[in-house]
DNA sequence: TAAAGTAGTTACCTTTTTGTAACCAAATTA
DNA sequence: TAATTTGGTTACAAAAAGGTAACTACTTTA
């Protein structure tokens, strides 16, 4: 147990909980596919370094899929997969706590 | 949406998922009220420091009980609250997730 | 002709998190 | 008498994460 990164529910909890990831997985969950562009604008304050890497990463381990259309300019959307939209159930629950727990200022709908 | 810690959900992620801390849950759901030392002993490689951070946040978030005993030496004892309890239904839920995906190599029996 | 929009990448700096090691008082143990 | 155990705290160093701003190529718009 050197390297708690070995126990899949903390390293699925380590990925998810890095800063704005919660965001992007509302924002999908609730507005469907979108463009990496109206994902930044629907997300204010996070930058185009932080939202590539969260994707890229939410990417690898299956949770959105990518479509890339090489029009000019490109066009590129996201959306969750039936991985993503697994993940969903628990959120919720774990919404639910959190918010009897803390309050439910700037609760999500969905997610 | 400046801020991302206004929200319930995001605060307890990144509560939780800070270091060391499930293996923390994890321990006193697996094996009741145990000592501030025990625990330690326990969870090979973590730190009295952020082993004692990790616990005060809890017990700030009513997520486990830290009991007192003026005795010399004194003797501290950590157990889960009700809330505390609450916290692992859904994440039993994200632990099955995590593990059907990630593989369930060092997976806890209980949270 | 110049600006804006597309989806990022890159280098650099700052902030946050985590780790390391020493230290505490009092009593028990060897 | 000296080491050990108890549950931490403190100062410092190292590592990780996040933010900022500039840059890309190509096209459309003004």
């Amino acid at each position: 147990m050197k390297d708690p990164e070995s126990m899949p529910l903390e390293k699925l909890l380590n990925q998810i909980s890095t800063k704005w990831t919660i965001y992007i997985l509302w924002m999908l969950d609730t507005s469907g596919r979108l463009r990496f562009g109206e994902l930044r604008r629907k997300i204010d304050g996070i930058s185009t370094k932080v939202l590539t890497e969260r994707l890229q990463m939410l990417e690898e381990i299956g949770i959105i899929h990518r479509h890339y259309k090489p029009t000019i300019p490109p066009q590129v959307t996201y959306e969750l997969t039936d991985r993503g939209k697994e993940l969903a159930q628990p959120l919720y629950q774990l919404c639910d706590l959190a918010s009897d727990w803390y309050g439910d200022r700037a609760m999500p709908q969905n997610l």
